[in-house]
DNA sequence: CTGAAAGCGCTTACAG
DNA sequence: CTGAAAGCGCTTACAG
């Protein structure tokens, strides 16, 4: 690979020259900056966006840490943050930590070590004491969907709404016993979720119906366990309130294994993101604009990054609310 | 940020001695050891990894650029990808191209700039060029699903197998008009598929069923645009082939809205990716081991980059065999 | 076993 | 308008 260097003996100048004509960041006289360009295109140069980082103490690089990415919304998210990120010049690294905390802390770690200068992350919980660290050692830091701590900034849905609506929207639709796939109570989003749940219930006159196990919370197998749990707590129940699409699927499932039709126990989730509406029988959610979350989430980050020392942000949340698609499941 | 200078400076030594201690890659005394371990504890040290990837030209860092990652085998490979590699001791860089060709060509020339070691990627097929310059250049490549060049290592699923025997088992379940949703004919997988459902047709003594369009190929709406295409052409056709999942949602879905079952009109997906098995009426395919291809690529890229220059490998090529899984909708 | 020095490839005050 | 020099934070032959 060429360097600087080499361009600048090509065109009989100091690297010092090249460097501010290939930034255009200071004046150079038209035919010096002439051969500089000839020079650098000649040699096929390209800069070294390392030794450009060490020296100015910009990565120009967000990391990403999520619980998974296959079948959840953190992959539409992604999607979005890195469309955001590469439009306004930064590269993303992504982490999967499959909500296990020690994995998380192995992320954390590595991020921090002057790999990034910012984190977005969907926390599984158990590593605030290293977040806050890690905000305090100067790397901007956003919470996605998980907020665990108001001190950092977030993007996040308005989880509350979402499980009180669905309440209030299967009841409009004559449900009574309504079952809600709980668990993850230490997570913001699931915990939102239940106090919605709760509050219309209340309201509503009804019972609560809940389930939860010991899977890993955001999985179909999840969905299926609590689905399950569900039907033989309650003979009654006419409704099924999944936390995320993939739950959704599972409670289908065994549904359509007992031959229970959409008439007699509807499901709703609400984690919508698209893959609800390509289903044969389509599934009724609260749809999130997970793309344009992911977009401010990288937003966010990146004017955090480059809002200098003197003046700090103060922490910002934004939060999106969903909206309900009805489709065939309800 | 406390730096080695600072650490060197507690622990009265020079910084080379602290390096070496740190790195253990040399003998230094055991008092002297100890007097640095405490010194980088106690100012919380973390080593710069740009500063230290400039001085060895190492950046542990790959770079993955894929089409999509919401619901395509992508994200699910990525996630494979990223575990073999952080276990190995890399980051992931991720880039979405859409399968835009500019878009593509703009993240390559991103990722060659010292970003990264390595690059996996499943190419839109259009910038074949540069790949190879970036590849010469010292950088290794590995394509991934989709290979267009074969002096670049790759790996792959055997697309000409899948469409081969999707055609077969669809033919033994006593189907006679079977449809293939083709396009993009320009990408290995789907011209493999192609080839694979051609020889089939052939050999069986049926007629070829085709539909393309001018969508997004890796797409629900593809999907459902060209299985109304099939149904209009042939009042007939008893079965269709989905190149990916997504397509088969599509087809499934136009098939739901005319009021026809499994038992009418049979659907298959080549490329199936755990989502098949999650939906209500699930969906028979070829499943291909999306995680294991994504911790192979990952492995086969770090090999490549870890091996010195003065042996190098030629390009080996992985092809993986997809299963077929028969499920609701055959 | 440890220190002094050079250098990875850049940028940026500082002179002139 | 351009060059010489210092330095970002590390590693690694080279001495001793």
């Amino acid at each position: 690979m060429a360097t600087l260097k080499d361009v600048a003996r090509l065109a009989c100048v100091d690297v010092s020259t090249v460097s501010r004509a290939l930034n255009n960041n200071s004046y150079v006289h038209p035919d010096t900056k002439e051969k500089i360009y000839a020079a650098a295109k000649e040699l096929g140069y390209h800069p070294n966006v390392v030794a450009k980082a060490l020296r100015q103490g910009k990565r120009h690089t967000i990391g990403v840490v999520v619980p998974r990415l296959h079948l959840a919304i953190f992959s539409e998210i992604l999607q979005g943050i890195e469309e955001e990120a590469r439009g306004r010049g930064y590269a993303t690294l992504i982490c999967v930590t499959e909500d296990d905390a020690k994995t998380e802390k192995e992320c954390l770690n590595r991020l921090r070590n002057g790999f990034v200068d910012g984190i977005i992350i969907a926390p599984t919980g158990k590593n605030g004491h290293l977040i806050r660290d890690i905000k305090a050692s100067g790397i901007a830091v956003v919470q996605l969907v998980r907020r665990q701590d108001h001190s950092i900034s977030s993007i996040v849905a308005d989880y509350e709404t979402c499980g009180y609506e669905a309440v209030t929207y299967l009841y409009e639709k004559g449900c009574r016993e309504i079952g809600l796939i709980a668990g993850a109570q230490h997570l913001e989003p699931y915990k939102g979720r239940y106090t919605g749940y709760r509050k219309a219930i209340k309201k509503l006159g009804l019972e609560e119906n809940l389930s939860e196990c010991n899977l890993p919370v955001n999985s179909f197998e999840y969905g299926y366990e609590c689905a399950n749990q569900l039907l033989a707590d309650n003979y009654a129940l006419d409704a099924i309130i999944a936390c995320v699409d993939i739950q959704g699927l599972g409670a289908r499932r065994v549904l359509k294994e007992k031959g229970i039709g959409c008439d007699q126990i509807k499901v709703i989730s609400l984690t919508g993101h698209v893959v609800g509406g390509m289903l044969r029988t389509s599934m009724t959610s609260m749809e999130m604009p997970a793309n344009e979350m992911g977009m401010k989430a990288a937003a966010m980050v990146i004017e955090e990054i480059e809002t200098p020392f003197d003046r700090k942000l103060s922490p910002r949340h934004l939060v999106f609310s969903a909206s309900l698609v009805e489709r065939e499941s309800t």
